[in-house]
DNA sequence: CGGAAAATTGAGAACGATCAACCAAGGTGG
DNA sequence: CCACCTTGGTTGATCGTTCTCAATTTTCCG
């Protein structure tokens, strides 16, 4: 007797070598499969969860692009991530039951919703899917590392640079082009992640045109010169300790 | 038949509140002690890892204190995290198998080795410590964010004021004084954790006790002012879930 | 179209870095 | 025991990157 898949899964999900499912078998996507059901399109400028909203789902990202952000005691906010197709979102609200930030959809975009403790349930059965996870949160961790050592040693050149490149290769993995893409958040979402200003980043982008590094249209990028972008952001090679 | 306890086990361990047992029965526990037989002594200046060992293991403090740092692709270093007892070190080389950055003792210290394969079985056989290790794993997440505000948004005295008040809490959650504490960090390390330079440090701390906000003297630190130097750092309340 | 939001560009100010001198504590060897 | 050196920390003077404020221009979208 033959299945009728539904009309999204995770088998058919083109993020799914980037997503929860890596490293299971068929039979445990299946399962998986019975977790991710519920699907969500939000709006560009909608909020996928906003900070306070009680934690009770993960969501992993079809398609589009979002920005996560924490918000201080006195108000003001950090961008802390843009999130792509394949990335999971609300990962830091699971201890203290809350979302201490929110995700803020940049473009159209789909989303699969996944109750926690159903996955919690699963991954207690299926180890594959348990390291998945572990995985996950552990690559998150790196990568905030990685943000940190941006914001506290690198210039403003540098942290705009690495940036681009970051995007870009990230683009890459997800099989667009790496070298002509479209900035889905605009300037101040950037330079608040940059820890810098709009003016800032608007300057920089020029200059960056004006050395023939990019090219820049609005949103859409073209990177001209990606080694000299690379050595600037400082990710090339390593010299010295 | 009475049981013989080891000399050093988590049942009677000092920070088993703040660390892997919370949430843990007492059968689970003892299961738990099998994990974590392996103590390691680490002397003051010497890591525990080095960017680019292979991960085999977690670390979990029991006493003493640990700076994490990442070392970017240019050979700077940028400390992320100051680690107390109770707290797990080596989370973020899970995926790829190997540490991203180092840990280094800021004095005497003493780990748990927690050899991961094996954590990693017990987890899948207790759920209670599966929502353990997530939970840690999550907070270790809203922490980072925290810090990428903190070096985002907030002006040099913000940040070190912070510091300030968030080891005063830690300190104070372990059952010592919130108001009289010793930085076991140099003045570099909190300026590298702090994107500042030691100097800016050195001035800071300087001015703070001018202004009656703290008394320093060397490394030990007295905190006159707690309300004000909360009110600095941006975050009116304290640490604790 | 027209109005609003976003982005760019310019000029001046400010915060923190850099460079440099100095001090205190601790270790080492003569 | 003291001269010497090293390391960590403090303080001062100056410089430069990035912010702030402000004026336009461009883009977005009803």
């Amino acid at each position: 007797m033959k299945k009728t898949s539904p009309a999204v899964s995770c088998s058919n999900c083109s993020v799914r070598r980037l997503c929860l499912p890596v490293g299971l078998s068929d039979g445990d996507i299946e399962r998986l499969e019975q977790v991710t059901r519920k699907k969500k399109v939000v709006r560009a400028g909608e909020t996928l969860f906003r900070a306070g909203d009680p934690f009770d789902s993960l969501y992993a990202i079809r398609s589009g692009s979002f920005k996560s952000a924490v918000i201080g005691a006195d108000g003001d906010t950090q961008v802390t991530h843009f999130a792509l197709p394949g990335e999971l979102l609300g990962l830091d609200a699971y201890s203290g039951g809350m979302h201490p930030g929110y995700a803020e959809a940049l473009e159209e975009s789909s989303v699969c919703v996944l109750p926690f403790t159903q996955l919690e349930g699963l991954a207690q059965q299926v180890p594959a899917l348990q390291k998945q996870i572990y995985s996950i949160f552990s690559e998150e961790l790196k990568q905030e590392n990685e943000a940190l050592l941006l914001l506290g040693k690198r210039s403003a050149d540098s942290r705009l640079a690495a940036l681009l490149v970051n995007i870009s290769s990230r683009y890459s993995r997800r099989g667009y082009s790496a070298s002509d893409f479209v900035l889905s958040m605009q300037r101040i979402d950037i330079a608040n992640y940059l820890g810098l200003t709009a003016e800032t980043v608007s300057r920089l982008l020029s200059r960056f045109q004006k050395q023939e590094l990019i090219r820049v249209q609005g949103r859409s990028v073209t990177i001209l010169d990606p080694i000299a972008l690379s050595e600037l952001a400082g990710t090339h090679c390593s010299y010295e300790n």
